[in-house]
RNA sequence: GCCGAAGUGGCGGAAUCGGCAGACGCCCCCGAUUCAAAAUCGGGUUCCCGAAAGGGAGUGUGGGUUCAAGUCCCACCUUCGGCACCA
C-alpha cells in the first residue's frame, strides 16, 4: 500500500518546561498519547478490512485468538492471549499481508445459568451486560480488532444457523439418539456438570450424586476418527509437537481383533430374561459376548472375561444370575465412581464374579464372566478377555480374586515364565505355547492367524478400536442453543424445517436451579406441530446444546458476519479459511480443537464449504500458558486461611483487611490468577496507572508465550521505564541539530549501524518465526541502551562522523519495530519525525546486511573441555589461525604449559577445545 | 491413574542445530547529578575460597553417551495443563 497522500499527525504528546529554565523536557505521558492514536485509528477506519473480491489473488492472513466467555471482567489470561495476537496481526499486516483479525463472545454457557440462580439476573441480560463491560476494558488496549465483524454466540442470528447445520447433520446421520450417564441430583431434579459434583455430592445442596440415564444426542465424531487422526500429520510444524501428541493419543486408535465368546445357555437365559419380552438384546450380546483385544496372541491364557458395571450382561446378572445380590451391590456401588478413578491403575481391582460363564471359542472351554471395576464401557465393547500371565491388570485382578493363571507366551531366547514365581504379567511380544495349532509362532504372526482362525469360524474378526467417543452434544439447561427437533405423537424424531428456524430460546422461564431444565417447566415452549401435518401435535426437544458447539464454527462466521443466507458466505469463508494463527490457552488443547477440526470438516462434506477446501481450519496454533500470581493469606480463628487481594497487604507485609488490619500475612503458593484465590490483578487498574503499551509490552516481556506468566508489580515497573527511555531518546535523537552528511562513517557509527540491523534481524524473525516475543523486546533494549550513550555524544558535540545519521536512521527503525507491541507510542513517535500516516499501513523495514555484518567474533577456547579463555577470530577463520592466536593468549598458554595436544577440536564461529 | 509439559542466580527469564551458562529485565549495592528527594545517568551484582591475581563448584535428583550436555539417553522427584456436562 503506497503512503502518498497520506496525511501526517501532530504529536498528543506535550513538550514539559523543566521548573529551572533549562531545555524543554518530554515526559511519556502515556494517558496524554494513548486515547487520541485511538480515536485517530478508529476515524480512519484504520482496522476495518475488506473482503476479498472473488477472483482477487490476495496475500491473506487470519488471526484468530480463541474467542472469550463473557464471564463479567477482562482478565490478565485475556490480555495477554490478545496482545500475543496483535502483536501478529501488526506484524503480518506491515508485512504486506491482508490480514483479518476479529474478535467475538462466546455468549452461551452454565455461569450465565448460575448467576441468574444466585442473583436473579436474567441470563440474557447478565451476557449482555458482561459483554458491553468487556468490551469497554478492551478498548483501551488499542487490539487491532475488525470490530465489525463481532459476532455474539447467543443471538439467534448466530445460533439459528447451528441449528439449521444440526438439521443436516440428521440426514446424513451424523446426529443421533442414544442412552447416555449423567450426574443427577435427587434433591434438586437436576443434570449437575462434572464440575459441580465435590466428593460425589451436588454442590448446591450436598447431597449424594447419581448416574442416571437420559436418552440423548450424540455426535458421530468417531466416523471421522481416522481423518482426524491423519490430518496430524498436516499440522505437523504449524502446531506444537505435544498438542498433536495429546491428540493422537486421545484418538487412541489401536489395532486388534474383536473375538466373540458364546454364552452358555444359562447366560442366554439369565440375557434374555432381563431385557424382557418386547425389547431385543442388545448388539453386543445378540451371539455372544464380543470383547476388544489388541493381543489375539494370548487368546488360550484366558481364564476368564472381564465386563464393565454397565455392560448389558452385568446388569442381566444382576437382575436374574446365580449370584444377583452380589453383583447388583457392585454396581451400585460402581455407580458412584467416576471412570477416572475406577481405571486407575493403583485402584483396587474391584470386582465381582456373575456366576454365569462363556464358551472359548476356540477351545470350547467354560470360562467364567466377572464384572471388574477396571473395565469401561465407553472403550472397545465394554468387556475385555482376561489374559492374567501377559497382562498387567488381569494379573492384578486375578491375584486378588484368586483366579487361574495360564502362561501362553516365552520370550524368544528364555524359558517360559513359571506361574508360582511370577510377580507381574509378561506383556513383551514372544513365542506362542500352549496354544494348539498355533504354537511356535511368534506373537505378530500368531495375531494374524488367530484373527484370521476366528473369522473363518465367524467368532471374530480383525478390527481397530478408538479411544475417542461419540460426543454427546444434549445438555438438560436453558442457557444454551435450542436444539432443533419436536417427537411426533408416534414417536418420529422429525427435524424443524428451515422455514421455523431459528428455534428461539424463550426469555420467560424461571430459573432456580431445581426441577430439571426450565425449557421443560416453560408453558408453552416443548408445545409444536408435526411438520409433516400441522393439525398434530408434537413436542419439543427442550434440551440445548453443549456450548462447544458454537465455538466449533465461530471462525467460518467472522468472515461473512452478516450473510443471512446460510451459517457463512462459502465464497468469503472460502478465501478467508483456514486461519492462518489461532491463538488460545493450552487447556483447549484437546477438546475444543479436536471439535473445531471435526467441524470443519463436516461442514466442507455437507457443502457448507467449497468441496475443493483445505480440510484443516487452523495452519499455525500458538498456545499460550496461565497467566499466575502469588496468593496472600491471613489464617482466621480456626487456622483456615482468608485470602487477601494484593490491595489489602500493604508494603510492610501486613494486612489491611477489615478484621485483619495489622495482622501479618503469609505468602501461598504461584497460582493461576482466580477471584476465589484473590490473586488477581484487574487490568483496568494497570492500563490506568501505566498506559496500554506498558501493560502490553510487560505481558510479552515476562515470559515466552506457551510458559506460565507469573504476574510481578515490579515487572511491570521495568517495562514503563523501557517505554519511557524510548520516549526520550527518540525525542532528544528528533531533536538533535541536522547535520550535513558524513562523507565517511566512524566506527561508533558503524557499530550502531551493526546493532541496529541485527537487532531488525533478530526482530524480524523473533516475531515472524520464532514467535518469541520475550526475546524481541530485549533485542530492542539492548539497541536502546546503546542509543543513550550515543545520544549523548553527539549532544555534547564530539565529533563522529555519521553518527548522527545514524541514530536518526536507529529511532525511524526502531518505531517500526516497537509498533506491533507499543502501538501508541510508536504511532506518537513517528508522528514527532514527520512521519506519514499510521506504521500500521507501512511496510516492515528491510534489514541492510553489509551493515549488520560481523567480521571478527569472539569465541572459547577450552583446554580439556574446561573454558580457559577467549580469542576474537574471523568467523571463518581457519584452524591455525585461530590454535596460534589461543597460544598467544597467556591464560591459555598457562594452562597448556609445554604439553602437546592430543587433539584438538575446532568449529568456527564456535569454539575451540584442546585436549593435552 | 492415563496423556502432555515444565524445573537454569535473590526473582522473571536467555542460551535458535550438542559448542563461551546466566543476554534482557527486576531486586539489591556503589557512584554522578540534586539544597534534598524522586526521576535520570554511570558502574557492580550465580555461589564458595581469596586482599587481589586466580581457583573451585554450578542449569530439580541420581546415573550414562560425548573432545564438549541446560540441550541427547535411562531412572526418579516436584509442579502445572487435560481427562469427554467449566469454558
Amino acid at each position: 500500500m503506497p503512503n502518498a497522500g497520506r496525511p501526517s499527525f501532530r504529536p498528543a504528546s506535550i513538550a514539559v518546561e523543566s521548573p529551572d529554565g533549562k531545555a524543554p523536557r518530554h515526559k511519556y505521558e502515556p494517558a496524554q498519547i494513548e486515547p487520541v492514536w485511538r480515536s485517530r485509528w478508529k476515524k480512519s477506519k484504520l482496522f476495518e478490512v475488506a473482503d476479498p473480491k472473488p477472483g482477487e489473488l490476495v496475500d491473506k492472513f487470519y488471526v484468530l485468538e480463541m474467542l472469550p466467555y463473557p464471564s463479567g471482567r477482562i482478565h490478565m489470561g485475556h490480555v495477554r492471549n490478545y496482545s500475543i495476537g496483535d502483536v501478529i496481526a501488526r506484524f503480518w499486516r506491515m508485512r504486506g499481508k491482508h490480514v483479518l483479525h476479529p474478535m467475538g463472545w462466546d455468549a452461551f454457557g452454565m455461569p450465565a445459568e448460575n448467576a441468574a440462580i444466585e442473583r436473579g439476573r436474567h441470563p440474557a441480560d447478565w451476557t449482555h451486560e458482561n459483554i458491553a463491560t468487556m468490551r469497554g476494558q478492551l478498548e483501551p488496549l488499542g487490539f487491532s480488532y475488525d470490530w465489525s465483524r463481532e459476532v455474539a454466540t447467543c443471538e439467534p442470528e448466530y445460533y439459528r444457523w447451528e441449528q439449521q447445520i444440526f438439521t443436516r447433520m440428521l440426514d446424513k446421520g451424523l446426529a443421533y439418539k442414544k442412552s447416555a450417564i449423567a450426574n443427577w441430583c435427587n434433591r434438586c431434579e437436576t443434570v449437575l456438570a462434572n464440575e459441580q459434583v465435590e466428593d460425589g455430592r451436588c454442590w448446591r445442596c450436598g447431597s449424594e450424586v447419581v448416574q442416571r440415564e437420559l436418552d440423548q444426542w450424540f455426535l458421530r465424531i468417531t466416523r471421522y476418527a481416522d481423518e482426524l487422526l491423519e490430518g496430524l500429520e498436516a499440522l505437523k510444524g504449524g502446531w506444537p509437537d505435544q498438542v498433536l501428541a495429546m491428540q493422537r493419543n486421545w484418538i487412541g486408535k489401536s489395532s486388534g481383533a474383536r473375538i466373540r465368546f458364546p454364552l452358555t445357555d444359562e447366560a442366554k437365559r439369565v440375557a434374555a430374561a432381563a431385557v424382557g419380552p418386547t425389547q431385543t438384546p442388545s448388539a453386543l450380546l445378540a451371539d455372544g459376548l464380543d470383547v476388544f483385544t489388541t493381543r489375539a496372541d494370548t487368546v488360550y491364557g484366558v481364564t476368564f472375561v472381564t465386563v464393565a458395571p454397565e455392560h448389558p450382561l452385568a446388569r442381566a446378572a444382576a437382575k436374574g444370575g446365580p449370584n444377583a445380590a452380589a453383583v447388583a451391590a457392585f454396581l451400585e456401588k460402581m455407580a458412584k465412581v467416576k471412570d477416572q478413578e475406577r481405571a486407575s491403575e493403583s485402584a483396587p481391582k474391584d470386582g465381582v464374579a456373575t456366576g454365569l460363564f462363556v464358551r472359548h471359542p476356540l477351545t470350547g472351554a467354560d470360562v467364567p464372566v466377572w464384572v471388574g471395576s477396571f473395565v469401561l464401557m465407553g472403550y472397545g465393547t465394554g468387556a475385555v478377555m482376561a489374559v492374567p500371565a501377559h497382562d498387567t491388570r488381569d494379573f492384578a485382578f486375578a491375584r486378588q480374586h484368586g483366579l487361574p493363571i495360564k502362561v501362553v507366551i516365552k520370550p524368544v531366547e528364555a524359558a517360559a515364565p513359571v506361574v508360582a514365581e511370577m510377580k507381574d504379567a509378561t506383556t513383551e511380544y514372544g513365542v506362542m505355547l500352549a496354544s494348539g495349532e498355533f504354537d511356535g509362532l511368534s506373537s505378530q504372526e500368531g495375531k494374524k492367524k488367530v484373527a484370521a482362525k476366528l473369522a473363518s469360524m465367524k467368532l471374530g474378526e480383525e478390527t481397530v478400536s478408538y479411544r475417542l467417543r461419540d460426543w454427546l452434544v444434549s445438555r438438560q439447561r436453558y442457557w444454551g442453543c435450542p436444539i432443533p427437533v419436536v417427537y411426533g405423537e408416534d414417536g418420529a424424531v422429525l427435524p424443524v424445517p428451515d422455514s421455523e428456524l431459528p428455534v428461539l430460546l424463550p426469555r420467560d422461564v424461571q430459573i432456580t436451579g431445581e426441577g430439571g431444565s426450565p425449557l421443560v417447566r416453560h408453558p408453552t415452549f416443548s408445545k409444536a406441530k408435526d411438520p409433516r401435518d400441522p393439525r398434530k401435535p408434537a413436542r419439543r426437544e427442550t434440551d440445548t446444546f453443549d456450548t462447544f458447539w458454537e465455538s466449533s464454527w465461530y471462525y467460518h462466521r467472522y468472515t461473512s458476519p452478516h450473510f443471512d443466507q446460510g451459517p457463512f458466505d462459502p465464497a468469503v469463508a472460502g478465501a478467508w479459511m483456514p486461519v492462518d494463527q489461532y491463538i488460545g490457552g493450552i487447556e483447549h488443547a484437546v477438546m475444543h480443537l479436536l471439535y473445531a477440526r471435526f467441524f470443519h470438516k463436516v461442514l466442507i462434506d455437507l457443502g457448507f464449504l467449497p468441496q475443493g477446501a483445505a480440510r484443516e481450519p487452523f495452519k499455525a496454533l500458538l498456545t499460550q500458558g496461565m497467566v499466575t500470581m502469588q496468593t496472600q493469606f491471613v489464617n482466621d480463628a480456626k487456622g483456615m486461611p482468608v485470602y487477601l487481594y494484593p490491595e489489602q497487604v500493604d508494603e510492610g507485609g501486613k494486612a489491611r483487611a477489615p478484621g485483619y488490619e495489622g495482622v501479618a500475612v503469609e505468602r501461598g503458593r504461584v497460582e493461576k490468577m482466580s477471584k476465589s484465590k484473590r490473586n488477581v490483578v484487574d487490568p483496568d487498574a494497570m492500563v490506568a496507572k501505566y498506559g496500554a503499551d506498558t501493560v502490553r509490552v510487560f505481558m510479552l516481556f515476562a515470559s515466552p508465550p506457551e510458559a506460565e506468566l507469573i504476574w510481578s508489580d515490579a515487572g511491570i515497573e521495568g517495562a514503563h521505564r523501557f517505554l519511557a527511555r524510548v520516549f526520550r531518546t527518540i525525542r532528544d535523537i528528533v531533536a538533535l541539530p541536522k547535520a550535513p552528511p558524513a562523507a565517511e562513517r566512524s566506527g561508533d557509527a558503524m557499530a550502531l549501524r551493526r546493532k541496529l540491523h541485527q537487532t531488525l534481524q533478530r526482530v524480524t524473525v523473533d516475531v515472524g518465526e520464532r514467535q518469541q516475543f520475550n526475546t524481541a523486546i530485549a533485542a530492542m533494549m539492548e539497541l536502546v541502551n546503546e542509543l543513550v550513550p550515543a545520544t549523548a555524544k553527539v549532544q555534547a558535540g564530539q565529533p563522529s562522523p555519521g553518527l548522527a545519521e545514524a541514530l536518526r536512521e536507529s529511532a525511524e527503525l526502531l518505531v517500526h519495530m516497537l509498533s506491533p507491541f507499543a502501538p501508541h507510542l510508536a504511532d506518537e513517535l513517528w508522528s514527532t519525525m514527520d512521519g506519514e500516516g499510521f506504521l500500521l499501513s507501512r511496510r516492515w523495514p528491510t534489514v541492510d546486511e553489509e551493515a549488520a555484518r560481523e567480521d571478527a567474533i569472539e569465541i572459547g577456547v577450552q583446554v580439556n573441555g574446561k573454558v580457559r579463555g577467549r580469542i576474537r577470530v574471523a568467523k571463518d577463520a581457519p584452524e591455525g589461525i585461530a590454535l596460534a592466536l589461543a597460544r598467544e593468549e597467556a591464560s591459555i598458554a598457562a594452562h597448556l604449559g609445554d604439553k602437546m595436544p592430543k587433539k584438538v577440536v575446532y568449529v568456527a564461529g564456535r569454539i575451540l577445545n584442546i585436549i593435552v
